[in-house]
DNA sequence: GTTTAATGGGTAT
DNA sequence: TACCCCTTAAACT
């Protein structure tokens, strides 16, 4: 499900299997058949995304925006990879918004609370709404310039600052609870008492930690977990690796030796984190029971004891 | 069978 | 701060 990671792993997804081909577009649940007239047929240039909003560029400037929101999930499958199929795309399954179809692959939108058929004007205008996205480091403007300048400006709780799209692109409340607590940070500590080396810090850590999020489909922040990831990274030659199964996620036997892009592959790790949705239960580091609390809407987990920085 | 929760965010009050 | 939207699956009764 969806923070920056989610989103950049699925437009790469979207990219090698839609890119450069002529695309149906079609909304089999039914709410979205106008938009879906205006790209149907059209060749597919690219899928990108930027913090948590997804583009799908067709040709003739018009773009298919998406965002999944909370509970929105966009799912890739290739049903006739390597060789022709003689039963064709699955039929659709449950409330599929949106459904991208060509010679080799579909893919079912459901659930998401924004899909829009947009121009260049209105993208620009989404990306000009964003702060700095971790996973587009290195690109200009993707830095902690713009992000200090507004914490030094704010009491706002830094809890709240990570999650605001307009400071940070991409981080959701898992990466926040997490970052948190990896750099011992107070979450109710005010933006402008925020010190610009911590500030720095975890953006660096974003950096690092996100491309792994991408590369397994997983948030992944235990350092024993970072370790291995890095390691199964580094030794995996190219960026190909084995198809696991039909559906992303699915374990499933191999298809014929069929290969797909590194960013499918399936992860070997437990879903765990050190405090998020752990209220209650010992901190991995001092012990101490965490905590949980409601900020800005959304659930804050953490360890009062030992994340006390500033 | 019904309720709830979920890695989000916009708009109204 | 409250409420709204989107959808599904797990957790309730």
């Amino acid at each position: 499900m969806p923070e920056g990671h989610t989103l950049h792993r699925l437009a790469a997804t979207l990219d090698a299997a839609f890119a450069g081909t002529r695309t149906r577009v079609s909304s089999p649940q039914g709410r979205f058949t106008d938009g879906a007239a205006l790209l149907d047929g059209r060749l597919v240039e690219s899928a990108r995304a930027w913090g948590k909003h997804l583009f799908v560029t067709f040709e003739g400037e018009r773009l298919l925006n998406v965002h999944l929101g909370l509970i929105g999930v966009f799912d890739v499958s290739g049903y006739a990879v390597g060789s022709p199929s003689a039963v064709g795309p699955p039929p659709p399954v449950g409330a599929v918004r949106v459904r991208l179809l060509n010679d080799t692959h579909v893919a079912d939108l459901r659930g998401a609370t924004v899909v829009d058929v947009i121009a260049p004007e209105q993208q620009a205008a989404i990306l000009a709404r964003l702060g700095p996205d971790p996973l587009h480091a290195g690109e200009p403007g993707h830095d902690t310039a713009r992000s200090l300048a507004k914490l030094a400006r704010t009491d706002r709780p830094v809890a709240e600052l990570l999650m605001d799209q307009s400071v940070l692109a991409g981080v959701g409340n898992v990466y926040r609870c997490e970052l948190l607590w990896r750099h011992k940070v107070d979450p109710f500590t005010p933006g402008r008492r925020v010190r610009t080396q911590t500030w720095q810090l975890i953006w660096d850590d974003l950096v690092d930690l996100m491309p792994i999020g991408v590369a397994f489909g997983q948030i992944i922040t235990l350092d024993d977990q970072v370790m291995q990831a890095k390691a199964m990274l580094a030794g995996s030659p190219g960026h190909l690796v084995e198809w696991q199964g039909g559906r992303e996620g699915e374990r499933g036997r191999p298809a014929g030796g069929q290969r797909r892009p590194a960013y499918e592959r399936v992860s070997p790790f437990p879903r765990e984190y050190a405090v998020y949705k752990r209220p209650g239960q010992a901190c991995p580091r001092c012990g101490s029971r965490l905590r949980t609390q409601v900020l800005a809407g959304r659930n804050l987990f953490w360890c009062g004891r030992c994340q006390r920085r500033h």
